[in-house]
DNA sequence: CGCGTACTTGATCATACTCAATGCACGTGG
DNA sequence: CCACGTGCATTGAGTATGATCAAGTACGCG
């Protein structure tokens, strides 16, 4: 049904834009393969990483109010997106009230995501963001058929600390101390989870057993 | 157009709840007087402030896609609302394409601001949330015809600082910083804002004049 | 007017930031 | 093949910012 209106397949070497903040909204993107992290400058000189995208994400949903895209996004590594005509999926929709609905349902569970990242950065210290990233980023990968014990951080350290507002050497030292800790491995990109649920635990999702 | 569907008007007083995180999905807001905020209780605990809503803004379209209330909401003091049966609003929008249009803006609109939220939280030290909180609460007020420069704070200075992530003392202590510099007077709950452009500063918004 | 809730203020302490130096892996060119 | 450069990761030391704890005060409301 979605496929009717696939214009094309688009392929992105690591490092390059597939959209930037500013640009017209025309396409809605879904990820194929590879990963990508969505990124805006507030001022000039600041950088912010608003998010990370998995294969079989939507993304740029979030533009359809505005008519421009709200955020720029680059690849981690080579990807591959389909784009999607923004323009055709309305017309669509317009036809088939139950795209509409599906439209409806995924940006309300784009304003839930970012209502949880809220509630993240709030409360909680180092461990428990650092924590949650993982465990979340666990879970979406689980949802695609991945492993969700095992799987690389394709984001450098620097970057998971601008999205959860740490330095990256606290981001550094906290992995460190998980590892020690054994909730964890890590060799480089390379992550193992070996016990979720203290994991869990540190980012406030249980009762609270430290 | 809209007014079509309205069901009722319903009073609030302050402390009531408007709804509950978790009860089933029914209705959209419009809040006409008063104010409310919206929060969650994660772990058993801790109680998080999502956000604040003005008159004149819509509540709980976020619920759509998940079919429940992901918040509870509850008026800071006496507050009028309007319900709208969700149900109705989406037969309607089967006829009338234009409603369904406005919704994804709004939609849009709303992951926007969580987004902003989320930026606000990352970089910024005490005194910028702050002044980025002030800011935004006198944008919103100025879009519905009030001013901008003078208000009142509906919500307790606890509310802010859950809300924004910081200790009440702290919030306390930066307001009182902000008006021995002179940018702001505050004298319980009202607050005059002298200086926006040194506060829109603070908050980040220009390229870094302290 | 009295009670309670919210607000304010001060002192101490811990956490995470900053700065700086070093290590490690990769790719490039001699 | 090895020397070198670049970028990212890691580690350490010192510091500052904001949290916590503990009083004390003002304000709103019955």
């Amino acid at each position: 049904m979605l496929e009717r209106v696939i214009k094309h397949r688009r392929l992105l070497e690591r490092g390059e834009d597939l959209f930037r903040q500013g640009e017209r909204f025309r396409y809605v993107y879904a990820i194929k393969s590879g990963s990508l992290k969505t990124y805006t400058a507030a001022n000039q000189k600041t950088v912010q990483v608003t998010g990370f995208h998995l294969p079989g994400e939507l993304l740029a949903l979030d533009a359809v109010g505005a008519g421009a895209y709200l955020y720029s996004a680059r690849a981690l590594q080579t990807a591959s997106v389909c784009e999607f005509p923004f323009d055709r999926l309305e017309e669509l929709g317009a036809l088939a009230r139950g795209i509409q609905r599906q439209l409806l349902r995924i940006m309300g569970g784009q304003i839930q995501h970012e209502l949880s990242m809220h509630m993240l950065h709030c409360k909680t210290d180092a461990p428990a963001r650092v924590a949650t990233f993982l465990v979340n980023l666990s879970m979406r990968l689980a949802e695609r058929g991945l492993s969700r014990a095992q799987f690389r951080l394709s984001m450098s350290r620097e970057d998971i600390g601008n999205y959860l507002g740490l330095a990256k050497e606290t981001v550094i030292r906290v992995l460190a101390e998980f590892e020690h800790r054994r909730l964890i491995s890590v060799s480089g990109k390379s992550l193992r989870i070996h016990d979720v649920y203290r994991l869990e635990s540190l980012a406030g999702l249980h009762a609270a057993i430290t």
